[in-house]
Formats: structure tokens, sequence, C-alpha cells
DNA sequence: CGCGTTATGACACTATTGTGCCATGACGCG
DNA sequence: CGCGTCATGGCACAATAGTGTCATAACGCG
């Protein structure tokens, strides 16, 4: 048996193997190749051994890699938007400037990104989850963000359409919509944008429809409920 | 110089071998798994060198064996709904049907048809495209069929409508959806077909009621997206 | 500082992808 | 039928993924 101090990891040493391996690999995959292990041990200046020590595979080594530009890029447009939050009101307009930053980004990084897709999307979910353990899906900024630009209406539509809203946007912005616009449909990167930028407006206005249309039909539907809530 | 009969070219024997290839590969492709070039080629009872003589790359051979996979399930939905156009007129119920039948049918065939996407996702088109020639992309059966859907209100839409609510529905329907309502969002199949479902009706009517909302709307549309393209 | 733990590196090895070379066997045509 | 063409198969080879083993160097702690 070792000393009663378990402590004695090296988290420091691992830490830093670790950032450097990740650091190459995220520079690597981002000028759009799929690099060779060896190439991003070189780059990081470590063994090929120590590399696979740190990633079982290549693809889990380029997924982090991935992961972490994609997390870099969409901070980035985040904060870029944040500041102008001067409207609290119009939700088309947030939501439109939202869509827009979204598919902006999207188009800057599209190689990153579809290498990100590329890797992740690899089997379905209902696959063996016990022998892999997922590697901790993609990360869901897109969501966060829909959700922010929507916010101002989240009570108006209630749990069900709005949920459905999000869904629905989410389907149509994205490098999955730009992948679907570009590669099926053969847009330009503006075209790509303009029609996003539409459906996004048009599934917007349709949601708020529906409560301001419905409001006979939800009386009758959930009357008693309604009257007492509305107090 | 050989003889002047060039057409000693055995195309019944190169038929046939590819087509063993071809079949083997399908059938391994479509129980999930990404076989090995020596396993397909065994499978087909030709030997490794040869399949590498028909495909290039595993890659290629199994993005024609997914392709392949996916055109007979498209064929056999289009067909499944083809005898019920009874209906010409009501574009709503055929947009919907056709929606239904889509979704239905990506989400039977879910592990092909990501496995679809991961093989042809690859590299963005706006890279080097003189290498290596596109592998000939996927098909574009989707496409089709939403137009057939789409079919009576063609005329009336105008091209550059027309044109948008293509693009908007193929980000609505098909692999890409299921991918993000599934694994962005979490639902279940049934769900995501009624996000789906919901979402090509609301643009659809969308598109609708922009012709016939009046010309001075358009007008002042048309200014207004000209104004912010510009920017 | 010195010692033990521990991460790392070097080497070896198997499996798979992709390619080149050449013999051989099958096909087609006179 | 015979001969030439052409597809095929077998072998060898380089590059990469992934793993095992063991020596060594770095780290942390008394």
């Amino acid at each position: 048996m070792p000393s009663a101090r378990a402590s004695n990891e090296r988290v420091q040493q691992k830490g830093r193997t670790r950032r450097a391996l990740l650091d190459a690999a995220v520079q690597l995959v981002t000028s759009g190749a799929q690099p060779t292990v060896a190439e991003v041990a070189d780059a990081a200046d470590v063994s090929r051994r120590t590399a696979y020590r740190y990633f079982p595979t290549q693809e889990q080594m380029l997924v982090e890699a991935a992961l972490e530009g994609v997390r870099g890029i969409m901070a980035q447009a985040i904060e870029g938007s944040d500041g102008a939050r001067a409207d609290i009101e119009d939700v088309e307009a947030r939501l439109d400037r939202a869509v827009q930053a979204l598919q902006q980004s999207a188009v800057a990084n599209e190689q990153l990104l579809r290498t990100m897709i590329r890797l992740t999307i690899s089997a379905p979910p209902p696959a063996d989850s016990a022998l892999n353990p997922p590697v901790r899906k993609r990360g869901y900024r897109r969501i966060e963000w829909i959700a922010l630009a929507l916010a101002p209406v989240k009570k108006k539509l209630g749990k069900r359409r709005y949920e459905r809203l999000i869904s629905a946007l989410a389907m149509c912005v994205g490098i999955e919509a730009l992948i679907v616009l570009r590669d099926l449909r053969g847009l330009r990167e503006s075209e790509a944008e303009e029609v996003s930028r539409w459906a996004a407006r048009a599934l917007l206005r349709a949601s708020l429809e529906e409560t301001t249309t419905s409001r006979k039909a939800r009386k009758a539907r959930t009357a008693r409920t309604a009257r007492t809530a509305r107090t």
C-alpha cells in the first residue's frame, strides 16, 4: 500500500499537459484539418503516448478541441450583442438580432462547427449508452441565447407554446440550418442568413398570433382554470 | 495503341462487382456500424484490392452505400403517400402529410441517416474543390418532395417567396431537424414530429399571408430588407 | 537534500487505410 | 479455338490509430 496521502496526483502538471494538448488541437482543428495524434502531440511538445493517456481516442481529443473552440466563439458572440439590450419590448427585433449574430458567427466558423457536428453526431442516442459515456454532448449555447431573446414573451406564450417555439427556432438557426441551406439549397452566406431571419420572424409571429387569436377558444378550453388563475 | 474497339470494357462484370460491393456495404452500414473495407470486401466475395479499385476510399464506399439505402427509403415513403393525392387544393394538408411522412421515415432510419450525415458533412464546400470531386453530394429528395407538396401555390407565391419557403421548410424537416430536436432539445420522436409539423404550417401560412396582405406592405418590406442587407 | 511516487518518453506491436506491382485467370472477339 | 485485353487477386509497403511494457525523469513531501 502507498502512503495514506492520495493527493500525490500532480494535478498541476497534468493540468498543464492537458491544456497544452488541447490548445494545440484547437489551433490545428480551427485551421480546418483533422490533425494526426502525432501532429497534435508534436505541436504540444509531448509524446504521442502521453497524448493517448489524456485522450483515449483521436476523435475524443478533436471533439474536446472543437467544443473548446466553439465555446470561445459563442462566448464572444454573446458578449458582442449583450451590450445592446436597450429594448426589452420589441421581441421581434431582439430575436432578429440574436439570429443575425448566431448565423454570422456560424458562417465565420463554419469549418470548426462542421467538424464539431461530424464528431458529435456519431451514433444515435438510443444506441449503447453504457459502454461509451456519450463524450459529454455539445454545448447548448444556442438554446440559451434564443431563450434570452424570447424572455419578454415567455409568460405570454405559456410553457407549451414557448418550448415549442424554442425548438422550432433551434431548427432554423445555427450550424445545422446553415448546412441545410448551403449543401442542400446551395445558398450563399447572405442568402442563408436571410432565410433564417425570415423563418425566425415567421415562427415568432405565428406563436404570438396563436395567443391573441385563440382567446375565445382558450376560454372555452380552460374556462374554469383560467378564471381562477387570472386574479 | 490497342485495337480501335474500346468497348472491350466488360461493363457487365464490373457492374456485378460494384453491385456486390454496394449491396454488402448497404447491409453492413444499415446495421449501424462502420465496416472495414476488408469486411465489406469479404462479404462481397471480392478481394480488398478490388474493392479499392471501385471505391478510392472507405468513406466514399460507405457514402455510396448510405445514399443507396436512403434512396430506397425515400422512394418507398413517396410511394406510400402518393396514392392519396385526392386533394390538389388544400396545400396545408398536403404539406402536413408530406412533413409527417418525411419525419416518420427519418425516425425509422435515424441510424442510417445519421451515418449519411456524418459521412457527407466532411469539409465545407468553400474548401479545395479541385482536388476531390465533391463525392456527388447527397440526394435532394427532400426538396423534391417539399416542392411536390407546394406545387399548387408555386405561382401564387412567386419565385422569391417560393424558393425562400422551400429553404425554410428544408431546415424544419428531415434528419438535420430531427438531430437538433433530439440531441439539443431532448425531444421524443412524437414530440419532434409535432414541432416539425407546426413549424411547417406556420411557415406556409406566413408565406401565403405575405401575398395577401397587400402590395404596399411588400414595398415597405423590400426597402427594409435592402437596407439591412446593405449593412 | 533525498527518497518514493508518478507522469512521461521510448520502443515494440497489432490493426487498418491506401497504394504499387505483377502474375493470373476470365472474358470477348476475330 | 486461340489470342489479346482486362479485371482480379496476392503480396508488399508506408502511414496512422491504439495499446502494452519498462526505464527514466520530474515532482512533492518529509
